[in-house]
DNA sequence: GTACTATATTTTAATCCTAAAACAATTTTT
DNA sequence: AAAAATTGTTTTAGGATTAAAATATAGTAC
């Protein structure tokens, strides 16, 4: 009888477990997919959060907000920044202020509209995001890696018809 | 063209964009596949919150919780919560003093080991999460309904692979 | 051109989360 | 038994996030 298949928490760092664990018996298959989809996607983003943060010292909001601008490297302003990164303005307020703090990004009134603070990558931003993003799809590739091409077009389909689906069911 | 497949936010609320349009072209396989990952676990789990908010006015976490002292009629204590849920404890502390306040659990020192406090659900807390989590499992039910209980097998068993090999990859 | 309405952004208050330090009680070592 | 190590919990400081209110500018109606 094992002594418990649980690691346990060291200061403050997080054990085993995983979303499944919230599972019972007799729960239907669609929850009991969710459950794992969830553990899945929380066990990736966490890899990837904690490796911006040991390697290259970003959280990954700030790294998110990074790419959607080296994509326009005219530029976008607060708004645009909102939409693409599906969170509300008072976050993107946040998190702009903290890059440009860093000089990674700068924030410019819009000539045209003076409401409109337009915010892009510095050079040095660019730079930045460059390597990080190249040791990102190599973390991402090995992360996949037991699954074939085929796998992973299987559920590259299966993955959007699902949220296909689901993004209708959003009132 | 079309006014923009985007739309707007008004007063704080998200719009239309996710995680897949953090892809330039020429990205990896893999990285595609991540980011509609990423966006689908993203999309249901806005939608669970939500209406959790809405329906029940309880938020995620403390819906987590409350799972997990189900499974445990006995209790559990602060530390097990903090493994079950991969969270410090520190947060455990804040959601448990949340649900306490609310009359949902209760926490009580521990007789044989005057450090651990066990925690519980009240009668009002199980009946309370009884209703809650029949209208989870119905949404999730209706959210993979595209998807044939073959195509849920199918993802399901690509998930499982996915994530044992992912979890050996942590570190 | 003044008043209303709409848009862009920031600010505020609340929740969630982490890592690290502090504190408290138990267990192990010597 | 005293000291040391371990374990359980809380506290602290800092990000990320939201909704809602506040501010500033732009556009429209009259």
């Amino acid at each position: 009888m094992g002594r418990s298949r649980v690691k346990l928490t060291v200061a403050g760092k997080v054990g085993q477990a995983d979303a499944e664990t919230r599972l019972t018996a007799g729960d239907h298959q669609a929850l009991r997919l969710w459950l794992r989809m969830l553990a899945c996607t929380n066990l990736i983003e966490r890899v990837v959060r904690e490796r911006l943060k040991s390697d290259f010292a970003i959280t990954l909001p700030r790294f998110d907000l990074m790419a959607q601008l080296q994509r326009s490297p005219a530029g976008l302003s607060m708004g645009e920044l909102s939409q693409r990164l599906m969170v509300t303005g008072g976050n993107v307020t946040g998190i702009v202020a903290a890059l440009e703090a860093e000089g990674l990004i700068v924030r410019e009134p819009d000539a045209a509209d003076r409401r409109v603070n337009r915010v892009r990558l510095t050079a040095a931003g660019r730079t930045s995001f460059e390597r990080m993003a190249k040791a990102h799809e190599d973390w991402i590739v090995d992360l996949y890696a037991s699954l074939s091409a085929e796998e992973q077009t299987n559920l590259s389909e299966l993955l959007g018809r699902l949220k296909g689906h689901a993004s209708n069911v959003r009132n």
